[in-house]
DNA sequence: ATACTCGATGTAATCGATTCCACGCGTGCA
DNA sequence: TGCACGCGTGGAATCGATTACATCGAGTAT
């Protein structure tokens, strides 16, 4: 493939020259900037970016490392993160930690290792070493979504408490008292924000939060299959599950079906994270919407603030309740 | 950020000692090498992969082009495609095109431009340039799901004529006459094979297809809402439609629910590619399956085998259908 | 003792760009 | 006429690795 030296030679002109014009750096005078133009031209010549990046070291790249690919919420945030970084210029990378944190590991260090610009990080559960070393070494660095405490990177996400107390009044107007919640790995701020806010609101009415209502999950949806049968062996089981994501939410469901039972009749359910299918499954689930698309365009900004020397701080949007049928009808939801 | 000359001067070597300590080359001595191995340590050196990309002139990454982030089949491939590629030892790199030609050829265009070392492309609708220009420049690729005729380069995909005769067949049994389809951008292999299918399917059981019932799609949930939208406006609607990929059934689902009208009762549902939300909609969807993750899995076992020197052969795999409720009741699918 | 081999290591070229500095030449001013 | 200046351009260092080739010392065969 056609280099740059090959560009001056056929043009006549030294190497510097043609970067000159590759540049758009000015001084370079007319004629001799079309002479390069179309050497570049017959020889198909593209700038090699390895080289590019090695001499100037930076590489126009972000780095994205997101839970689980699988889950539609995430995969909304990746599209959202490409479009905005795109249009500053930026190409982005995606790792799928598959919520394990030795995959998240895995690709810090190869991002890193390549020299991204910056990294857009939703952190698996628990604490990470390679983690606190990549901004330890002062990789520009943001969180979406989740974060991890005492680090100083700032975090761009959407604080559900207020939509989490709507949700617990919505169930208790629709006459459900034993709710039970499904969270996710124990160590992620988006779950034990979701949990406390759970239970504070329904302290707010009175009811109890017992210990097995707690359902240990992980964001997939294996675990709410696994925890809907748990809650099912329970002497006395819930009327309502609150899934903490809607993955969780899809094992529920799957679980309630092999089991024959129905939603919301045998038992309610509501989900955190809207997805466009929502309103089409039977019954329509209720559900927690996040600005998701908000969510990743701030993201990029704050990220390319860092990235290109401003300083950024960090920015929390808010979420909101769409009440379908999924936990009984209602007023606002019948129709 | 340390560099191999400094761990080179911390342990007293030649940076070419530290190179091959650091590629597993044999032929130096041990306590030599546990000398640069604590320099590395201690220094907390990484190997920058730009440098070693640019002399060694390979990148361990591969591109994956899809047409679409949010289409869960193409999430699920990204993913296979992914483990397989890790497996390897190579990264992806994925860039989105949503069902756009200039998107597509931008990322395969940055994608070259930073010396991928092959790339995975399920092209967009349409003769793209760029793509020629990539394959004539000797780049290795593989097609994944779709393609473009004339062009050498091996394809890895699904079959789904034989699981489309098998969707008509299905249809006529539970009564339906009027069937119609909803098509892909026009020049997607994946789109015409599911539309030829069905009409000659549909021409075995003495079915015609006029015109009007085939709908001009794009893949897109939007269009499945225009198109089943347009076939309302029709002196005879269908009575069944299908959906050749699951984004443009939910649009056939918005719009069905925006009228007020019920699946299968006022219009029988299919779609092409099965997802986890199927069984759970109201109706649960009728679907045709893709192995998915195998065809992630094969395409990069073809791609890394070209990458590395060997010859790589097309594969086709096999979909087939999965009856639920959406299409009516039989046999088969009533409990 | 001489020459030769072999193992361990170092020196320097190289990959393809960017960029600092210097150079030559024409112009304007003293 | 001489000098400073600016413009357009070229030469060469540089980024951080890999690797062909050179070197050096020790051991071995003759």
């Amino acid at each position: 493939m056609a280099g740059i030296k090959d560009v001056a030679a056929r043009a006549g002109v030294s190497v510097a020259t043609v970067s000159r014009v590759l540049n758009g750096h000015s001084g370079v005078r007319d004629d001799t900037r079309s002479r390069v133009l179309s050497a570049m031209a017959e020889l198909r010549y593209r700038p090699n970016a390895v080289a590019r990046s090695l001499r100037t070291d930076q590489t126009r790249t972000l780095g994205l490392i997101i839970s689980d690919v699988l889950n539609p919420f995430f995969t909304e945030l990746a599209r959202a993160v490409e479009d905005a970084a795109r249009s500053r210029g930026y190409s982005v990378v995606i790792g799928n930690a598959d919520e394990q944190l030795a995959l998240q590991d895995h690709h810090v260090r190869t991002l890193s290792d390549r020299r991204i610009d910056g990294l857009l990080v939703s952190p698996a559960d628990g604490d990470s070493a390679v983690l606190r070393e990549a901004v330890r070494s002062g990789i520009p660095m943001v969180f979406v979504d989740r974060w991890i405490d005492g680090l100083d990177v700032p975090v761009v996400r959407a604080d559900g408490r207020e939509a989490v107390r709507d949700l617990v009044a919505h169930l208790y107007a629709l006459g459900h008292q034993r709710l039970a919640i499904i969270t996710g790995p124990v160590a992620t701020t988006t779950s034990n924000e979701r949990v406390d806010a759970f239970r504070s609101a329904l302290c707010e009415h009175g009811l109890p939060l017992p210990a097995p209502y707690i359902g240990q999950g992980d964001f997939r949806t294996a675990s709410g299959r696994r925890v809907t049968s748990d809650f099912f062996g329970l002497p006395e089981p819930p009327e309502a599950i609150f899934a903490t994501d809607n993955l969780m939410a899809l094992g529920v469901m799957d679980e309630l079906r092999r089991r024959g039972l129905r939603v919301p009749d045998d038992m309610a359910l509501a989900a955190f994270d809207d997805i466009a299918w929502f309103p089409h499954t039977d019954p329509p689930v209720t559900a927690i919407a996040q600005p998701t698309a908000e969510l990743g365009h701030r993201a990029v900004a704050a990220l390319t603030d860092l990235v290109e020397g401003r300083s950024a701080d960090s920015v929390t949007l808010s979420a909101h309740l769409i009440p379908r049928r999924s936990c009984g009808e209602d007023e606002r939801s019948r129709r």
